[in-house]
DNA sequence: TTCCAGGAGAGAG
DNA sequence: CTCTCTCATGGA
């Protein structure tokens, strides 16, 4: 086991249950996924992180993979500082303070957020849990038992009714061609980790399955690119209903929302997404749901 | 039974 | 460009 001491700033459960990866499982106090073909064991307390993995960890290293991961490295309160403009976005910042956006691995990224178009959480988890099952690595830390998510090659080669049986429905076809655009060189992601935000982004959309929220939670939640905003229908309601106060398109949100928070932009969606989320009974919620726009 | 979920693509206007 | 419809799946 190692530890990572002084890490302020940072809430790892807010930024493991941010919808932001599937692969988090909460055991008691200690967090448990798997990332780039090991298991993690993360656990908090105070501002030291005990981390624990089922692979041989060179330590230098390893931490220094952590640190990326989890964006400790990045100077994220001056980020946040800078997006905090009014009351809601002040209130959100207080509640989930600490949240960091993730530095993903990119083929589980590009993956997973195909397999999350008009679909719920638990079932993008559950699809994806069923992929690594089928197609991954087995893997095991002192007794916790959960598999790889599946190389693009191992994807590439399963047929359209396998995907189907995990559950994928009719986003299989879409994960199988991209997969396959991977393994060719059609798409590659190592040429796309050098890409600036827009080319990267333009890159993943010649995908079929990858439109501009996918590709905008890949340069996000994987690439590190924080001037990506992906916008779902819950975005778009929070940037209708408090905002904007009335219809409009995405391409008026886009550009509302950069000239407003600026290029911390990112990081400041991922607090209104998940506060909205986390409380139900936000004192804000009808606004949210009641207010008619025309 | 109908509606909804971290949407995308095709087609019409 | 914007709007609308459909797509597979399962939980509420």
């Amino acid at each position: 086991m190692i530890q990572i001491q002084n890490v302020t700033d940072f809430s790892l459960k807010y930024t493991l249950e941010s919808g932001q990866s599937f692969r988090w499982n909460r055991i008691d106090n200690a967090y448990y996924g798997v990332v780039e073909g090991r298991i993690l064991k993360i656990s908090q307390a105070g501002t030291t992180l005990c981390v624990e993995s089922s692979a041989n960890e060179d330590e230098i290293h390893f931490v220094s993979f952590l640190r990326h991961y989890l964006d400790i490295a990045r100077d994220v309160p001056k980020i946040l500082a800078e997006v905090d403009n009014d009351a809601y976005m002040h209130r959100a910042l207080e509640k989930l303070w600490g949240m960091r956006i993730l530095n993903q691995a990119l083929w589980e990224t590009v993956a997973s957020f195909i397999l999350s178009q008009n679909n719920n959480v638990p079932r993008i988890r559950g699809i994806i849990r069923r992929l690594s099952e089928r197609f991954g690595e087995h893997l095991t830390l002192a007794g916790y038992v959960d598999y790889s998510f599946p190389n693009a090659d191992a994807l590439a080669r399963a047929t359209e009714d396998e995907l189907l049986a995990c559950g994928t429905g009719y986003r299989a076809n879409y994960l199988r061609n991209t997969a396959q655009a991977v393994v060719s060189g059609e798409l590659s992601l190592i040429l796309v980790k050098q890409m600036s935000y827009p080319e990267a982004k333009q890159a993943l959309m010649r995908q079929e399955g990858i439109g501009e929220k996918v590709a905008d939670c890949i340069c996000l939640f994987s690439l590190g690119h924080l001037t990506a905003l992906p916008i779902d229908v819950w975005i778009k309601r929070i940037f209708e209903t408090l905002y904007l106060r009335r219809r409009a398109t995405h391409r008026e949100i886009r550009q509302f929302a950069h000239n407003y928070f600026g290029a911390g932009v990112g990081y400041a969606q991922q607090y209104l997404f998940h506060y909205v989320h986390e409380c139900s009974n936000w004192a804000d919620a009808e606004h949210l749901s009641l207010i008619e726009l025309k």
